[in-house]
DNA sequence: ACTATACATAATGTCGACATTCGACAATCG
DNA sequence: CGATTGTCGAATGTCGACATTATGTATAGT
């Protein structure tokens, strides 16, 4: 694996990111080019670019000649955040459903089983690990780059609200059946059955985000 | 519609627009800095952020410490592309199903026929305008922001090839009739229909886009 | 007291220059 | 002769400063 040099723009985007996830940006809030300069010791050039990159991946919002803005999320937003994610995912996982072998899905099982128990001991990052491991192993046999990419996009920006809330969104025993659900669509080489459910899974869970946002 | 002080990077994004419309820059091309800032007169600053959103927009790619070149659109990458956006539009349109009148029908069902008579008069960017224009009437009623956000990102890209290519692809007659086809199933109320057959509409253009240009 | 204008402050947009790194060619060695 | 290493020019990454613009405050006018 070719080892890419890093820059200070990827420091830079690292930082906010981390930030928003500590909430020390709040949502709507300012943020300065000039403070972030002084703070973190180097030019304006390289928070620039970091935060043009943050507004193409949604997580900034942009008003010329005025500035950044963290991106206030409405509950509408993330509602249709996640209902896109369903339907890309959805797709990319229906088109690849004649890829899945066997043994991928013997590991997915286990997967499942794996993400109850660490729901029901509470362990929150052990869980979303394992979450963000399932849908890898999902897309995994997704060939369409584009999709692929849209989805990356969307997942930096509802990891944010993922890291918050899904390990509270559902029960245990929900997130297994869930997912063993998805697993059997993908046995019963149904792709019809399986991107429906899919798309509905996230559907629920933008729904059920934003019930936990209003809280 | 308030108005927005236009600054140099908008320039600058249009003028590579338009230069990659119009060929001058080749695939796989190098894109240098230094260059496009002398030609257009101004210093680089405007012109990297132009391009860094090229890049997330998909029209650039970008290698950290060597420079920007112009995105080489593989037949993958191009069906890739293009059944993304079917899988998009296909929803958003079958999502607002309900949300469509008579008098919108109509005023679609008159566009398919004048496509048919610019495709036959070989009035190119006519077509391409009206077509546009039959998108954006079929989106209009689509309510999600991350669909249409995700839609606009792909169709700067695919207008590209569209331009090149789309007026060849159809038939005056096929052009008309794919159209008719898809205010019927709006008719119908079918959404299930609807997105599918948006969806292999979509899937049918891309391929023959790589056909056409693969010649 | 309220509106409107003018001003002051501060942030963004842009610039030119320097530092660092990449890519190609030349030189050296086996 | 092929491969590796060294060198050099050029392009990107970053910087500090200046120009322009937005926002808030003070002032003037009715």
């Amino acid at each position: 694996m070719p080892i890419q040099r890093t820059t200070y723009k990827d420091h830079v985007i690292k930082y906010i990111y981390d930030g928003l996830r500590e909430n020390r940006f709040k949502a709507g809030e300012k943020i300065l080019e000039s403070h972030l300069a002084k703070e973190l010791g180097i030019s304006r050039a390289p928070i620039r670019e970091a935060m043009a990159d943050m507004v193409s991946a949604g997580l900034l919002k942009y008003r010329p000649q005025v500035g950044n803005f963290v991106a206030s999320l409405s509950a509408q937003k993330i509602i249709d955040s996640y209902v896109a994610r369903g339907v890309l995912e959805g797709f990319a996982v229906a088109q690849g459903i004649d890829n899945f072998t066997d043994e991928d899905l013997l590991r997915l099982e286990e997967m499942a089983h794996r993400m109850e128990q660490f729901a029901q001991q509470g362990q929150r990052k052990a869980l979303i690990d394992i979450g963000q491991e399932f849908h890898e192993e999902l897309f995994s046999h997704c060939t369409n780059a584009q999709v692929v990419h849209f989805t990356e996009q969307l997942s930096l920006k509802l990891h944010l609200l993922f890291y918050k809330h899904w390990a509270n969104v559902y029960t245990p025993r929900e997130i297994r059946d869930r997912h063993l659900q998805i697993i059997e669509a993908i046995r019963n080489k149904d792709p019809f059955k399986l991107e429906r459910l899919i798309r509905q899974h996230y559907i629920d869970t933008g729904h059920k985000v934003v019930d936990q946002e209003n809280r």
